[in-house]
DNA sequence: AACAAATGTGCAATATAGTGCACTATTGTT
DNA sequence: AACAATAGTGCACTATATTGCACATTTGTT
């Protein structure tokens, strides 16, 4: 799961910097920061919070054998 | 995002008990109870340990308008 | 009903996610 | 080159996820 370009990708097609999307979803600039590189161990709260400002969505599914 | 009960049905489609599953992901049964009761805010990589246990994946995407 | 297996819960301890500050590094613009 | 805006990092602190133990509750089997 690759989730930190993702994020950033999304962020900068909505024109936001690390700073507004913090103000956004209500956490720290530090751990936008984190979450974009890759360091770091979030938790689905925080990761859902991200998701949900960016218009992105956290899955969990069954894996299918061809893939 | 449900995840308990999806983690909770799979597990049981599998044959495992909560003891089982823990040791095979390497975490307490403790945490194995409180995801699937969706009590708690577990972390990504937690999540991931019981989702590649159990054959399931945790996917970030981008959310569609007509969903 | 009695018993065993599996699941749920209170509590205390430890590990680590999340925060804020001050600073550095990068990137883009003139 | 100089400057401004944005992004990355060290540190110490707080909040909370994760753990293990012991016990309670539920579920299934005879």
């Amino acid at each position: 799961m690759k989730y930190g370009d993702l994020i950033k990708e999304r962020r900068s097609i909505l024109g936001l910097t690390q700073q507004e999307l913090s103000d956004y979803c209500g956490l720290s600039v530090r751990i936008i920061k984190s979450i974009e590189s890759e360091k770091g161990n979030p938790s689905l709260k925080t990761m859902e919070k991200i998701a949900e400002t960016l218009g992105l969505e956290l899955i969990l599914k069954v894996k299918l054998p061809n893939e």
